[in-house]
DNA sequence: CAGGTGATGTTCGGCACCGAACATTTATTG
DNA sequence: CAATAAATGTTCGGTGCCGAACATCACCTG
């Protein structure tokens, strides 16, 4: 029966192996979280990794006018910090105590230490780092990007991920990749045929001016394309 | 240079260390990917992970009313079904081809051979995969779902991560959290207040009624919490 | 106990998107 | 080539949230 400070008031921790319990012990390190306190702040240098006990902490994305949307929240289910094992060191979200408590934590090496033992996993965790963003980043441009922002993320996520500058799609299957209506997308699509971005007809979009879509699109976008890039290598990203 | 039915045209595959590519190399299967094509359904059996050359597939949740949001893109950067290597073997999203093209596949077996070799890693990963399931269903409901329902999603999260039913929360910081704003919090923790389901003053949150709560969110707690209890440990997830 | 500050309550115009219904245009197919 | 289906365009009332401004209430501090 863990005490009211045990480390094993963690979920993660007291579910771990009793090999490595034994090597994690004397290196766990018991931290106050008071509220407001920031683990880690978007890509910023991670130092540790958190297993909270008895305190709530938010993975928040802060936009560039300030606004923000919470990604997840973590308690003493989890860990805060999972980009360090995951290979990619940072992650664009701050880590925020929301509820004042306490719990553990274990140092950048020492976690690291742990996947020395696999380096084969390394690309794979690091995609999948990219694709977290990529998802942390929808829920955030869902909250508060029109949809013409939206769409222009979309066809730039999407052309990213083909060669040639040409999409088939229609849309009808937009709308349902964006979760709005089709004649949502029917007028967003205009906007954008009339500025000359791009020409499409019955289910094939030429893209003729990429610039320019990036000019309209949200932050959104530049996120996820720049954590592809630095997660993975060049030739992965592109 | 990889010609046109190269598995290399898949930068992750590209990118293997020479040892890696040589032992998948002989189990890499082509495969044709035509539009509409579902390589895997939500919370269905994933038989194998695809690696897209020139396909692109869309990672979507389909709501119980049918409406669907597209939760991440997957393209010849990635791999399609990162929950047989996170551990999870399913995912609660639908995987449906968006552009028609091919790619290569690998089977479930030989994938996971691959991550026998770190037995230790197991738990965080399916951690991480509880984690990702949260920021998938944190897009999903910021598009489709009202405030009132978020909130009450919110609440249950923040609760299942305390012990107690009080919260220590103003609503200006779950607005924050939300991204919506603090007036909108106000009118629809009125209306809980109202109902009988929480009970609250100055930032002191007190649940009354949980299965009230439960009755008046969204299906994305459900989905959450469900997923949190099969990744992990029970001792974990609760 | 007076004043200040932090938390909550209220209102109003505006707008982006929704749901629905319908028109028009362009392939496809018998 | 006519008929049908698929894709796109257009309109209209409704609504949920936004931005802003302001009021009230409870606690803390001097």
């Amino acid at each position: 029966m863990p005490n009211s400070r045990s480390p094993k008031q963690n979920h993660l921790l007291a579910a771990l192996p009793n090999a490595e319990w034994e090597r994690w012990r004397p290196q766990l390190e018991w931290v106050d979280m008071p509220l407001g306190h920031v683990l880690y702040e978007s890509g910023g240098a991670q130092s540790h990794v958190y297993f909270p006990t008895n305190a709530i902490v938010s993975l928040l994305y802060v936009m560039t006018n300030g606004a923000s949307a919470e990604i997840a929240v973590v308690g003493n289910e989890g860990i805060v910090g999972v980009s360090l094992f995951m290979g990619g060191e940072s992650t664009p979200s701050r880590a925020v105590v929301q509820s004042a408590g306490e719990g553990y934590r274990l140092s950048s090496a020492a976690i690291k230490d742990e996947f020395q033992r696999a380096p084969v996993l390394h690309l794979l965790l690091r995609y999948t780092q990219a694709l977290i963003t990529q998802m942390a980043q929808t829920a955030v441009c869902n909250r508060h990007h029109s949809l013409d922002q939206q769409l222009c993320r979309w066809l730039l996520l999407s052309l990213d991920r083909l060669q040639g500058n040409e999409l088939v799609m229609t849309q009808e299957l937009i709308g349902n990749m964006l979760g709005v209506r089709r004649e949502g997308v029917t007028e967003a699509a205009l906007k954008l045929q009339a500025a000359g971005c791009i020409q499409y007809a019955r289910g094939r979009i030429t893209v003729l001016d990429r610039p320019a879509l990036e000019a309209r699109t949200c932050e959104c976008y530049a996120v996820v394309r720049k954590e592809y890039l630095r997660l993975l290598p060049v030739s992965v990203a592109v």
